[in-house]
DNA sequence: GCATTGACGAAGG
DNA sequence: CCCTTCGCCAATG
C-alpha cells in the first residue's frame, strides 16, 4: 500500500543517505544484507554482489548502495566491499581516506599500495558461500 | 525534463 | 596489453 504521506509543498526535506527505501527489499538493503555477511578477514566485490542479487550488469548501484549505508543501521561494513581488481576504489568515501583500509587491517585483510593482497584468495563469494 | 556523474564491469579497438 | 566505449540504475545539476 501506498500511503501518500505528504501532498505538501515539502521542499525535499528527505534526503538520500538517510533512508532511500522507505520500504526494506529495495536493492539498497539487499545489498547491505549481503555485505553484513560478510565473514570477517573476508571481502567481496561490487559486481559479486550485484550478481548475487542477480543484476550483475547493476555493480554501479552496489557502489551507490554503499553510499547510502554509510547511515544504515546496522551499519554496513563497505570496507570489505572493493572492486573487481581488490582494489579500495571507495576509500575516498570513507571519513577518512585511510579509514577503509585501517579496517581491512583490523580484519586481518592486508592491504598494499590501496589494494586488497591476496584479494583472490579473501575474496568471498555471495553466491557460492550464501548457496548460488 | 534532459544531461552528467558515479564506490563497476565487461567488451571492443 | 592499454585505452575507450557501452550498459546498468539512480541521484544530482
Amino acid at each position: 500500500m501506498k500511503a501518500k504521506e505528504n501532498s505538501k509543498p515539502l521542499k525535499t526535506a528527505k534526503k538520500i543517505t538517510e533512508a532511500p527505501a522507505p520500504k526494506q527489499h529495495s536493492f539498497f538493503e539487499d545489498v547491505w544484507d549481503v555485505v553484513r555477511q560478510i565473514p570477517k578477514g573476508r571481502v567481496t566485490s561490487y559486481g559479486a554482489v550485484a550478481s548475487y542479487l542477480g543484476t550483475k550488469m547493476s555493480a554501479r548501484m552496489v557502489g551507490w548502495a554503499m553510499n547510502a549505508a554509510h547511515h544504515s543501521h546496522p551499519p554496513v561494513p563497505a570496507q570489505r566491499v572493493v572492486n573487481r581488481n581488490g582494489m579500495l576504489s571507495g576509500k575516498h568515501h570513507f571519513p577518512t581516506p585511510d579509514a577503509m583500509e585501517k579496517m581491512l587491517k583490523k580484519d586481518g585483510v592486508k592491504v598494499e599500495n590501496d589494494t586488497v593482497k591476496d584479494f583472490a584468495n579473501l575474496f568471498w563469494n555471495p553466491s557460492e558461500e550464501l548457496g548460488l
